[in-house]
DNA sequence: TTACTTATGTAAAGTGTTTATCATAAGAGG
DNA sequence: CCTCTTATGATAAACACTTTACATAAGTAA
């Protein structure tokens, strides 16, 4: 990309709203000349347009800029366990077009990667296309080793431990492509899109499995091996054990994961495989779902209340399949949260869902190759 | 202090190992002919000194610059529960003089205060002093409103939420003021000090309480109002339930810390009353008390499991009064984290005992002014 | 010793930023 | 309409840093 695309003038106007050229200057730090000067570098340039004037105070009101959308396009890939979502976006990460398709993770990784590779070149030819793509993002359900673009030691999609998933997708679509686990970008997208004023985030997706992104200080924290937020294998310790999937006994995940819910449901014979289909038996309004969906909510409000106590978050954001019980789910939390946690760590806290669709990892995931294209280093 | 004691270069100098005119211009991004001047300029106003010739690797060997110890001192105050100490450190935070007094938390904060004024000024004066004190750094038992410079609704000391402490101390000793938690200081001294290239640092205090700091990314990581690292009232299952300090049931601290260990041990007619009475009985090998600090380090091992599953650190340190049990307290603790995390989070893990002495809240707190003195903003 | 290597010092020319000054643009309020 | 206020544009001098080039210093290896 670009050298002025890595102008941190730009970065500011892709992450946050648009600005008068003051608020840059001030921002930046920089001199009203080197400011203005640059902005008309970036306008020239095509990567920023004019988005209006601010109220007047009194004298000439102020012109903002925002980022041109229009600039380039990007993908994003978010791997599920059952389905994989790949969405065309422009620049601000406005969706331009969509696709799904089946993906099988204990199958060669080699064909996935193929047929996403297809989609993907389709979607980057399609008619809504508004730019030429810059980059590929791509989300996936199992830990990554950031700095080296593969999956480590996941718990599912065994397969693809240790690929260079990067360099291939990279070399076959001649296209910069980033990686990362699906929480972290979900967590980066929900917080940098909805709550961009909040600087301590814990994202939770409870789906078909659990884990947790962080946002501390407004970085996502990956941890020393870019393995974070495995709140799923956290210890739960009331009794009778569940086997985890991760072949541990009393996880979290074995009481209260999407799959976990759906072994329960199958145990008292409904047809039940995964996350989605629990909530289409709690959108039916099945009580044995409802309580399974309650305690599994409880349970990870017991994990809520950790995780707040230990990282003082300004705000807790429910996310994933489960998160579609809504309200419920939030009860169960709530409940766990101000019943275990000191009023200090609490009273300024808000809980809530995510304001983000099915599209948060894809987003996310676009966002992440968007940030390395554009970092200033 | 002096606009060039914030030159990032010293920064650098401040963090890290000597370092020679080269490897300062690579840190930085800059020039030979700039760092070199800056470096002329350091030296000039006897910021640094050199430090001595790094190996030849078939030239001429490289001079490497080191600060100058002497250039200022600092003030580092500790309030424990039962003492505070004070200590006059030089620029490296290397110890000059030192002094202890009891302190009273339920007492009028302001006796307290004035007391530890007295000892600073006379410290200050002290003829071990190398240069004039630059600042005053101050540990506190407390939560701690970082931007405020306050206590907030601390568990211990009442008597001091929301006096403006670093306001008080600061006009009475005419001195820069800063104060922080001091698990929060204990952890960045050691890191800093000990571990200086670990960015993801897990930092255990168990004494007459029990919290935890946390670096991530090389970065204290202080929560959203900064009251991160609270470990002590997280919820420990196992029945039967202990009343904590906090008014609640069950807590960490109940069960684990050395007031709770203290109160068992008196149970047993034991006098003993603090985390120092524990480890005197312990040295002494008392039975009662080995099993009790064998329990407490497993009960410190279940929440350090989760500590490590969620952050991903790559170094998890046990400091604090209880680290005075050194292996039995990490058995505990090792025994917990491997049996709990996934092999991806241990792997690289290392649980060792803090390597700094009962100074390390002193030189955080000494090392937190500096910080804040030096600052480039 | 000589040749080679790496570190450091100095000066000149070029680039980008800041400060200062003056001028113009576009609103509000009377 | 005029005045006040704030935003923006243009320009030049001052400043900081970089690049380049050349010279010197202080080691190693033969």
């Amino acid at each position: 990309m670009d050298k002025i695309a890595r102008d941190p003038m730009y970065r500011l106007l892709l992450d946050g709203p648009p600005r008068s050229s003051r608020e840059l200057e001030q921002a930046l730090g920089l001199s009203r000349v080197t400011a203005a000067q640059r902005i008309r570098a970036l306008a020239a340039e095509g990567l920023i347009v004019e988005d209006g004037t601010m109220a007047s105070g009194g004298g000439r009101p102020a012109r903002t800029w925002r980022i041109n959308p229009h600039y380039r396009n990007l993908l994003g890939v978010d791997i599920g366990e059952e389905m994989a979502r790949v969405v065309l976006f422009d620049f601000g990460c406005g969706v331009l077009d969509e696709a799904l398709l089946p993906v099988n993770l204990r199958a060669d990784p080699a064909e996935t990667l193929e047929a996403l590779a297809r989609v993907a070149d389709r979607l980057a030819r399609s008619p809504k296309a508004t730019a030429k793509v810059a980059g590929l993002g791509m989300a996936l359900p199992a830990p990554i080793d950031y700095r080296q673009g593969r999956v480590a030691k996941p718990s599912v999609m065994h397969g693809w431990d240790q690929i260079d998933l990067r360099a291939l997708l990279s070399a076959r679509l001649g296209l910069p492509v980033a990686l990362d686990n699906d929480v972290n970008l979900m967590c980066m997208a929900e917080q940098r899109l909805q709550w961009p004023d909040a600087r301590h985030v814990v994202f939770i997706k409870a789906g078909t499995g659990i884990g947790c992104g962080m946002i501390t200080d407004g970085h996502l924290l990956r941890g020393a091996f870019g393995t974070s937020g495995d709140i799923g294998h956290i210890q739960h310790t009331p009794q009778p054990h569940q086997l985890c999937r991760c072949g541990k006994e009393g996880c979290v995940e074995a009481h209260a994961a999407g799959w976990a819910i759906a072994r329960d449901l199958r145990a008292l014979g409904h047809d039940c495989h995964d996350a989605r289909d629990v909530m289409q038996l709690y959108a039916r309004g099945a009580p044995e779902c409802r309580a399974l969906v309650n305690a599994s909510s409880r349970i990870i409000g017991t994990v809520s209340a950790d995780l707040v106590a230990v990282l003082s978050p300004e705000l807790l954001v429910l996310g994933g399949t489960l998160a579609g019980a809504g309200e419920a789910m939030l009860a169960g939390i709530r409940e766990r949260v101000y019943q275990r946690c000191l009023p200090l760590a609490t009273e300024r806290l808000q809980i809530c869902l995510a304001r983000g669709d099915a599209r948060l990892g894809t987003q996310g995931a676009a966002m992440l190759v968007r940030q390395i294209l554009t970092d200033p280093r």
